[in-house]
DNA sequence: ATACGTCGTTCCAACCGTCGGAACGACAGG
DNA sequence: CCTGTCGTTCCGACGGTTGGAACGACGTAT
């Protein structure tokens, strides 16, 4: 079982957890199903499934189709990993009111070192909208969440962000670090970063802004999802000083 | 290595398993504690570490100490567990109010087969007050939230739960199986659970009252968790009954 | 200053747990 | 009736995993 250099993981391990996330993100599933997808022989899923069952995570959900699905134990997980502080409930009504001042779906992204995490939404009402699952990872390069929350970081952390490499997600995803570098102060400049060329998911415009702890490290940014054939530039100054307002007036509850 | 009968599952992955939960628990922790409290090998707990991290679980959270901590990954699969339906946001309102005209803490616990996920809190003002750590898992006959889960479900479901076994925790705690079907048929009477016995935690009394689903299936619940030196029988009734109405609440709001 | 305990980290050979192909009965659809 | 797919079970060979041992660094008590 050859793999790419410096891994050193248990690999029976490493196989479970993946068959844990397909479980997470597909159930209700069934063996068949997660050994097509994550590319393991049938008896191999079966095992792992059993394994994870036996260890809480997973039970039969569908006992007539044997469909697979999570127990309740990865909320505890996922609760500490949030932290009890709570800046997800803290910023729901702040996300609320912003989606209702703009009728714009409102994401809650959180860092998490180079990337981020979708850990709510919020929608407006129009009949077209921006959709993505929670818990999706978004690069932190290529969102306008993740703009707002670098242009909050000092110098050295943007560079170091460089540093890990700027994937390209659409042909239009900024790749080139004086390109990133000149979007960071421009978002600087701003306040709030502006994404209209859909650099992460096609046809998806977005504004960000930052949400600050008490020493003004930015913990986590909410964004304003749009549609590009909804999305008109005269209308950014606008929204993003309600995204701007809205983050602030959460950042002022974090002590 | 030989465990009780039965169990067929990966070890290696349960153990990985293990020490993703203990350090769940216990982030920001070091490699010897972890080995320490899971009673495993110190170099065996290393691997299982930087397995984790190869699968973006954990990372270090303080490099200067090596001290391991959970990443955001986390949180996308609680968000999962817990249903993206929202039970717990639907709740959160209603749980802040009955908190306010009760001025006790207020569980939210959901239902996981025969247990419960405490999946939310909310504090009174009171100088003394119960703790339980988010996450934790609670059993469902031995908890107000957990008895007026049990009044809302069918005889039979309730005999699984007898014939699954009824766990002591206290010396209080409901074990004989006559004694339950007696408390699950005075919770139906009352319409709200009363725990004034210390049946799981010592010295926290509870009134619990049920959250249920568009077809009355009871999927969480509400408790009033409160200190038995503070426990007044004599309120019980206007407790259960705000607690109710709380719950009620709620069940509506989800279709 | 010295000795001691604990920390995190690395290495490696023997062992035994894991792997996955193969085969099973059940089921649904053609 | 046949075919494809489902979930499940079995077992021998293979190699991934195990954990004791040893390392240097650090902090503390002697």
């Amino acid at each position: 079982m050859s793999r790419a250099a410096g891994e050193t993981g248990v690999q029976s391990a490493l196989s479970t957890l993946r068959i844990l996330e397909e479980v997470a993100r597909r159930q209700p599933v069934g063996v068949s199903e997660l050994a097509r997808v994550a590319e393991m022989p049938k008896s191999s899923v079966q095992r792992y499934l059993a394994t994870l069952q036996q260890a809480g995570w997973l039970r039969i959900v569908d006992p007539e189709r044997a469909r697979w699905g999570l127990t309740a134990k990865p909320i505890g997980i996922g609760l500490r990993a949030a932290g009890e502080g709570g800046l997800r409930e803290a910023a729901l009504p702040a996300m609320r009111a912003l989606s209702r001042e703009t009728d714009e779906t409102v994401h809650l992204a959180m860092r998490d070192e180079n990337s981020l995490v979708i850990v709510a939404r919020r929608d407006g009402t129009q009949t077209v909208r921006t959709y993505v699952e929670l818990g999706t990872v978004a690069p932190i390069h290529g969102t306008a969440s993740g703009l707002s929350i670098l242009a909050k970081l000092p110098d050295a952390e943007v560079e170091a962000v460089i540093a890990a490499g700027l994937a390209s997600h659409t042909d239009s995803t900024i790749v080139d670090a004086d390109a990133l570098r000149a979007e960071v102060a421009a978002t600087r400049d701003r306040g709030y970063a502006v994404n209209a060329a859909s650099w992460w998911r096609p046809h998806v415009a977005a504004i960000g802004a930052a949400i600050t702890d008490s020493i003004g490290r930015p913990l986590a940014a909410f964004a304003l999802s749009i549609p590009t054939v909804r999305f008109d530039s005269a209308d950014a100054p606008r929204l993003g000083a309600l995204a701007v307002a809205a983050a602030d007036q959460v950042s002022d509850l974090l002590d």
